[in-house]
DNA sequence: AACACTTGCTTCGACTTCGAACCAGCGCTA
DNA sequence: TAGCGCTGGTTCGAAGTCGAAGCAAGTGTT
């Protein structure tokens, strides 16, 4: 029998549970903000969102938009799906790569992500922030950005499955 | 049309996205070694730990289980019966009140327990802890677990619904 | 004691999510 | 250019999750 590792201290402990509950409750209370007043759920916001503000084409490919919302593709084909059907966004084939898809915000869609962004950032600041100094947010920050990185560096969730082919 | 509120300062994004992708992504990589060796969820391990782990009895009502966990009691409803049917725990009505339920571990639920919990914290010690400094995790728990308090005071989610009636 | 209100849990139906299996286009090598 | 593996997406079935509705037991009011 190999050697059990050394338990979690009490200080790692306490970190590693507070960070889970915290990001799930903020989940929550941002869900709850965002059905009422755009009737989306998170996993839509945060596609919107990327395709809003982050990409300067508004667009991008399926699977780069699952990496980066920590997605599933099948799962995303059915998101965009929903969001398509709500005509918040476009789906076309990519001209260079006929196998890939475009997914293209449309004007609606950003419309309605300026609608709600105000909505989300209170709901944000009250619920994490409010508790936090300047300095404890810039903290935070700085604390989990490299564990984002060293997160990052193991495989993407989108593939995953395939690769455990033999 | 009212004021909209600054938007969030760059750290702010940056710490806000940081941790709610810290945390998915820690979600994921323990989720599936508790899959592996236990077969079991994250939720179900929760379940299971909180109540050999953190209460002295081993035994706890299930709102009590639903609040502590962040969960609907439907789903904690659905997942108790899950457990039981694994053997992993008991349900039994509660002693002194008639309507309630009253959940506690077997010896299995412990031993269980026991089998995944070193892999869980090696995976929790790698993805998560092996980026910061011992510094830099006490300070991370301290930074957050005001925050915890703070977001606990809201109203549970296992009501939640109820309330809403006029 | 009878009434209404609240609380604890379960049942039900609708919606998400995932992984496995699948098809189709790309790229490499022979 | 034929063949083979690889990659991008979708489809499908199984499982998990939630809120609304419902039932039973406690609490309080008159």
């Amino acid at each position: 029998m190999p050697d059990t590792p050394p338990p979690l201290a009490p200080v790692e402990l306490g970190a590693y549970f507070s960070l889970m509950e915290v990001a799930g409750l903020l989940r929550h209370a941002v869900e709850q903000q965002l059905r009422e007043e755009g009737d989306l759920s998170y996993v839509q916001f945060q596609l919107l969102a990327r395709l809003a503000l982050d990409s300067p084409s508004g667009s991008e490919r399926m699977t780069d938009l699952a990496d980066g919302v920590v997605y599933s593709r099948s799962g995303l084909t059915y998101q965009a799906g929903l969001l398509e059907k709500a005509g918040l966004v476009e789906r076309a084939p990519s001209p260079d790569d006929e196998r890939s898809v475009t997914v293209m915000v449309t004007a609606a869609g950003r419309a309605l992500i300026e609608r709600v962004l105000p909505g989300h950032v209170e709901v944000v600041r009250h619920q994490l922030f409010a508790p936090l100094s300047e300095a404890g947010t810039r903290a935070l920050g700085e604390l989990l950005s490299p564990v984002r990185e060293h997160m990052r560096a193991a495989p993407p969730r989108s593939a995953g499955a395939r690769r455990r082919r033999r």
